[in-house]
DNA sequence: GTCTATAATCCGATAGAC
DNA sequence: GTCTATCGGATTATAGAC
């Protein structure tokens, strides 16, 4: 039954969130189930079927958190949420947002199954999608939008790598604050002046008098 | 003997680059040697120890890779050296990298050790060094160096890791111009706007005729 | 210092009874 | 569909003879 196949995946996820890569084996999985071992080869090929799926879940999940913002009024606003959510998932699932960046050899896997590779495309695409919309609309310069995509992406997850591997020294707090910095540092060098100037005199507004006015003011694109 | 431990770490370093993490088991690493298991704990006290030497190892290589470039001339090409030098080692010794790079959790250690803690202080250092030079000398914008540092390796890590990951869909070759590409786009928007506007005319004369003026055009600082 | 032998675990996967 | 029992293998690490 599908049921048993759930049931098995969330024991699995539980198992991996608490215990790890390696953690995971078909025996214990089977003592979290409540049945034995053999009994889980009925659901799964074996304990790469298993793994797989576990990375499904942990893209559709990251899916789910890039998404989550994708409501806000302005292509900005809509990038900027898409990156906190990176963030959110990165720091909240660490142990999936491992899974999800690790190859096939450290999976034990030959090669990632064509869907997962699929759900990695999408990922990819939502976040170009992203970049296309700020470029339209003359917040980012002119420029190769996937190229311009990829620039943030390796920044993104090279930020969250060396903070999960303990480069950083720091704790999350303080990481989010290099985050930020560090991502405004790179959106900055990427954006048209004119707008980076609008920008600037807004911050300064907002900064004088204490107002809502920022949030109307870039459908009325800059450039677009 | 030392002898003995540099002839087990050479032969560690065999296994592991060739058979990858999982490969690297004591049984297998006795026999590489000439000798039996037991034989191994004489010279280290386990499995954690050799990989902690395995780690201290890439380190070594990997600032040789940095200083390489050394004794360019100006700060923006020992910048751009210590850049390449970070792309050669990650591509000639992708292993080493990702055995650089891989949390304690995933190293099988409780902690690292101080000792490597601090070569990767000091590879972070000398990152931060490259840049506080070309922020001296005016080629890059004023602003926090260690800040800009953190930047520019988080990209560099991050490409890396994406192309090792095999999610660039591409081959070494396209990787380098990808990761040329995205390196230039991120520091040309780190620059110093007179400084890239030099740039630009330096590029403009350098395709109109065909002479070697951009050696000595940067010691006398635009800025600094 | 090196060996043989072995302890003590763990693993994935399967055969066959029920 | 689930069980017991087991195969066949791996691993780290140690005890004790030489």
């Amino acid at each position: 039954m599908q049921d048993q196949r759930d049931s098995i995946l969330a024991c699995a996820c539980d198992l991996y969130l608490s215990d790890g890569f390696a953690g995971l084996s078909m025996r214990k999985l089977a003592k979290e189930v409540g049945v034995t071992a053999p009994a889980l080869y009925r659901y799964y090929d074996g304990r790469e079927a298993v793994l797989a799926d576990l990375v499904r879940q942990a893209h559709r999940v990251f899916l789910d958190y890039l998404r989550r913002g994708l409501e806000a009024p302005t292509p900005v606003d809509r990038f900027l949420s898409a990156g906190e959510g990176y963030i959110d998932f990165a720091l909240e699932h660490p142990r999936w947002y491992a899974i999800m960046f690790s190859g096939s050899e450290r999976l034990g896997m030959d090669a990632i199954p064509d869907d997962i590779q699929s759900m990695g495309l999408a990922i990819h695409q939502f976040w170009n999608d992203r970049v296309n919309e700020c470029m339209r609309t003359g917040v980012l310069k002119e420029g190769d939008p996937e190229g311009v995509g990829l620039t943030l992406w390796a920044h993104s997850h090279g930020m969250v790598q060396l903070y999960q591997q303990g480069r950083l020294n720091t704790d999350e707090a303080g990481f989010r604050r290099l985050m930020k910095a560090s991502g405004a540092r790179l959106f900055g060098g990427l954006m048209n002046d004119d707008y980076a100037a609008r920008l600037a005199e807004l911050a300064a507004e907002e900064s004088a008098v204490l107002s809502g006015v920022g949030a109307a003011s870039e459908t009325d694109g800059v450039k677009g």
